[in-house]
DNA sequence: TATTAAGCGAGACGGTACGTCTTGTCTTGGA
DNA sequence: TCCAAGACAAGACGTACCGTCTCGCTTAATA
């Protein structure tokens, strides 16, 4: 009963201080020079960090890219609520066109290149950064069929994939910008008849 | 007159040989490792042709690969004709999903990455794959608000943005696939009303 | 003056399990694998010892492996006696022969290498194998100058030199076998004169 | 007869200055900091080379430091002639006994123990430096039996190994100097009936 | 009998070097 | 002038060990 519970883990405990040096530094490198130009030494260098340490503890830079970069986006875009469907769509898709346009978007982008030739980093960002971003997304349309604003029979995953799809076009091809005409114009095609 | 013509540029010509040989071998080593397994020295080592005869001609790795595959693919898809656009859009999309079900779309989603890292190469794509591949599809939008089949005020750009962003989306994400059912879902979200 | 006086060696006294542990599995180490492949690493993980516990006695892994082998071999050669110097001589050689080709050589071998780079070993390794191993052999040298076999005068130490090197030059050059063959021409050699 | 003779090699020739770099910069180091401080790594450094330079043309530093050593001593030991076997012997280990007390001892050290841990390199210091070392020798020694100096019978192979081996004993245990001392005394013994 | 200091295993840490790979350039001789 | 061949400087890759460190747990002598 009163028998101590004994911890699971010997050996000395990882270091946080490494753990938060390699995300900075790796985050800032990122910002500074391109994913591309990120290396796992490099990294090693500027966080004063041995490499074995890294690889330790991540399987790619891809990985420590996006940890650092879900550290630090922790504040998850707020839900539109008590909004029209309308309303709340462009409300939504302003708020992430806005926070793209700030260097995130290039971060964003490269590490959908980098699951393009990685099948593991590909599943881990499916999994964190995809699916997790529709969620609200998601939320928000099927608020919209209670609401009304929808059409009961919706498919509210393929009006997802429009949505979403539109943004990632823009973002990767760079044939046009992510701004707040864009938004409207989405909005406009995707929910055309505002009754009254 | 028995005096050679000489041709303007001087000294051996290029070899069409060596030319061709390199093309085939990139495509055939991107289909066979994956994108990310080609280098320019497994592209000589292959096509039995010197690294400075690929550097003398290209830039990049991405643009032998998509000089490849443009030439592999010079029959465009062919623009659905005399239909209306609900049935001209989903045999477009039909016949679009099924190409990139067939290899294709590999090699599309690593060029599409490549665009990503690489600035020079992320121009050429725009211009020569992007924007080329969007006129079908502006014109079948296009030929819709002829027919009526579309508002007058429609923006057909941003319609287009819709549809392709879509498929890029479903393409890069891989979190569900492009087949016939996605055709469907799309054409039907987005030419909703369809009276008569 | 009531301070008290402590102990030399308080706490919890030195595992003779993990010590013998690190020297047995550092000697089968290095007969399975050889010199070069014995790690520190590679002992602690056999042993299932500690790292730190290896560094806490042990300097280098040339003083290990010096001390499992001078554990094991602690029956030394035993001294001819009662007998001429060249019979004696004979005895020696082969029996040291004998000891060295049972693979005791190689260790001796990498022992010798290691003391090349590692003064602080190779200090030890003069004081408590060259050194030591050369009595016996000073000591036959010396009752053959007293029995007069040996021509009062001789420099005793050089000789020791010829002997002990012509083996240490067969063991490490291996240019030539150490056999008996060897022991017998090189007595025939330094003992010519045998006066009836 | 008058048919060209091709040239075998194709492609750019092995740049010599790069040859000579990292030889010099290898000895350079192994004199500086000694044979074990030597790395593949600091010679390119050093040298201003690339690495694969060096892989390409040497297996292990030990053949880099036996290439540079055999290199800068081309200048054999020059063969004493017309001298007595106890006049020529004397001069010849004088010779190589100030050779070794140049810092030459150092680095034939470490290539010396270089070989116990390394097979292919001990082949080849055995056949190129071992041996050939030993001729000389041999012909002093063989000549003496001409001469009359040495018994027709005498083993001088393992003459020359009580010889060579004295030497390599004293270089490697350092347990006393190699000097004109030593060499007086190894004649003195081995060549004891001086008659007349 | 309780305290306590040292030893223990485990294993993470900053480093360094390894040997390999690819990059883009340069330098040949042959076509 | 172009080609193949291939050497070059550069530098990242991922791995293996190094020697040090920090844990929590024994363990036996001391108090």
């Amino acid at each position: 009963m009163n028998k101590t519970f004994h911890s699971i883990s010997r050996g000395r405990p990882r270091s946080t201080a490494a753990r938060q040096a390699i995300l900075d530094t790796a985050l800032q490198i990122t910002k500074r020079d391109g994913f591309s130009a990120l290396t796992i030494e490099g990294i090693a260098r500027e966080a004063g960090v041995g490499k074995p340490t890294i690889y330790r503890w991540w399987q790619s830079k891809g990985m420590i890219v996006f940890e650092a970069l879900q550290q630090q986006a922790e504040k998850e875009l707020p839900l539109p609520e008590n909004m029209s469907l309308r309303k709340g769509l462009l409300t939504f898709l302003q708020a992430l066109f806005t926070t793209l346009n700030t260097g995130i978007g290039d971060i964003v982008r490269s590490l959908m290149a980098e699951a393009q030739h990685d099948p593991v980093f590909a599943d881990l960002f499916r999994a964190q950064f995809i699916s997790i971003r529709r969620q609200p997304l998601l939320q928000l349309l099927h608020d919209g069929i209670t609401r009304g604003d929808l059409p009961a029979d919706t498919n509210i995953e393929v009006l997802a994939d429009l949505i979403y799809g539109a943004m990632w076009y823009r973002l990767l091809a760079q044939h046009a910008p992510l701004d707040a005409d864009f938004a409207h114009a989405i909005v406009k095609l995707l929910l055309p008849a505002s009754p009254s």
